[in-house]
DNA sequence: TCTGGGGTCCTAGGACCC
DNA sequence: TCTGGGGTCCTAGGACCC
């Protein structure tokens, strides 16, 4: 069976071990930047604030409420998270760390198992100050849920298993197929579409119209859910593929120097992370972006990277070729999104819209396809038009029409539009 | 109406996670 | 005025090759 651990609230439960006083209260804890809430104490979490919501929209709520605000402190955090994860490791050496505050483990089955599990939960506290809870099922991504019920259900108290059939479909038709780990936003969206809106209701669907739509990542979820592990523990973490160090800007940048000077020093922050984890580099990235908040006006991005001849991990020679693929963007031209223009609400769906295609006669295919193009020239112009029919295949692939709400021009034009 | 068929590599983009 | 940062995986399309 597999178990997840999730600690609690994991941030503000380690500024409560780390400051005793504020147990209780209500905290929250800040994004690197102090820019947006990324933990929050059960006391904030009753008052409606919401994950990731920016700091300055809740303002009066703190006065209000006098809530305790922290800036990230990731070495305390990840101090503890190792603590609680060596605890864990004395249970069963088969333990996957997840993630900072979540760990998944393969335990024995026993009897009783809300006596052992309490007995994990008691040890951790004790050992650590972290309150955790805990899931067991047959999957990760029941062990998930499981988890997910042990924190909504009040007299679970933090335990929760789902091992039999007859408990599974009791429980998953109660929860919402946004909470099914690995179902965000869009996919929630158009499952529901498709009348999926249950994790029930998904766990008894088409796998295969589901690889289909969405993919072999939808389809194994599917599976899971139904108690089919297709995802194993992972007891030792691969090396990163990647480091990245990328920060926004307080202001507007508008001079290269001072976009060059910014990159310089995180590529250097990167360069130590790299000797941290006993890694080099093969290939640099450099990447930049305009403020996507800033609405009706242009969004730019671009990137360009370089192929190491040598990999390194060495200060100055990854900021030397920082240096050149940052002017290497600065050649390339640009491309931008213009703002407002989104190309798939005139097609809402690509599936959908293949799919209605492929019912159709060829001739009315070419009717349909005439018009769409025809909508796109008299809203946008012959510019996009242009875009939106590159890959255009004879067999009507609309794909291409969608993914293309992009133009091409050059870097002086920037200019103007920053 | 049909248009060769098989392959590799690279890039961009989209989705997800914490 | 202020809107995070760090990751992973998968897919589609295009260039190129034989």
């Amino acid at each position: 069976m597999f178990a997840l651990i999730d600690a609690n609230n994991f941030y503000t439960s380690c500024e409560r071990v780390f400051n005793p006083k504020l147990n209780g209260k209500p905290i929250v804890v800040l994004s690197n930047n102090d820019g947006c809430v990324v933990a929050r104490s059960n006391e904030v979490k009753a008052l409606g604030v919401k994950m990731g919501i920016p700091v300055f929209q809740i303002r009066p709520l703190i006065e209000q409420h006098h809530i305790q605000v922290y800036s990230s402190n990731y070495s305390l955090y990840g101090d503890l998270s190792q603590r609680v994860m060596a605890t864990l490791g004395e249970f069963t050496p088969e333990i996957e760390v997840y993630s900072i505050d979540e760990a998944f483990l393969m335990l024995p089955n026993v009897q009783d198992w809300n006596d052992y599990l309490h007995q994990i939960q008691a040890t951790v506290k004790r050992w650590t100050g972290i309150p955790v809870s805990i899931g067991v099922a047959p999957t990760k991504t029941l062990a998930k849920i499981a988890n997910h019920l042990a924190k909504t259900t009040p007299d679970a108290a933090g335990v929760f298993t789902l091992l039999d059939t007859a408990t599974q479909e009791r429980m998953l038709s109660q929860v919402k197929v946004s909470d099914v780990w690995g179902i965000g936003r869009q996919w929630a969206k158009r499952l529901k579409q498709h009348g999926i809106e249950t994790a029930l209701q998904l766990r008894e669907a088409n796998e295969w119209q589901i690889k289909q739509r969405m993919g072999v990542v939808a389809m194994r979820i599917v599976l899971e859910l139904r108690g089919l592990s297709c995802l194993p523990l992972e007891l030792c973490p691969p090396p990163k593929k990647m480091r990245t160090v990328s920060r926004s800007f307080e202001h507007p940048v508008e001079s290269r120097a001072e976009l060059k000077e910014a990159i310089a020093t995180y590529t250097s922050r990167a360069a130590a992370k790299l000797r941290g984890d006993n890694l080099i580099a093969g290939v640099l990235t450099v990447f930049v972006m305009t403020n996507q908040f800033i609405h009706n006006e242009p969004q730019y991005q671009n990137s360009a990277s370089i192929s190491l001849p040598v990999a390194t991990n060495d200060t100055a020679e990854l900021i030397h070729y920082a240096m050149r693929a940052t002017d290497t963007i600065f050649r390339k031209g640009y491309r931008y999104k213009r703002a407002g223009v989104n190309l798939t609400e005139l097609i809402p769906d690509t599936i959908e819209q293949r799919n209605l295609f492929d019912d159709l006669n060829k001739r009315e295919r070419s009717r349909q396809l005439m018009q769409v193009i025809d909508n796109i020239n008299r809203k946008f112009g012959s510019e996009t038009v242009r875009y939106a029919t590159t890959g255009l295949k004879r067999d009507w692939q609309m794909k291409a029409v969608c993914r293309s709400p992009r133009f091409t021009t050059r870097w002086d034009e920037l200019a103007e539009v920053s």
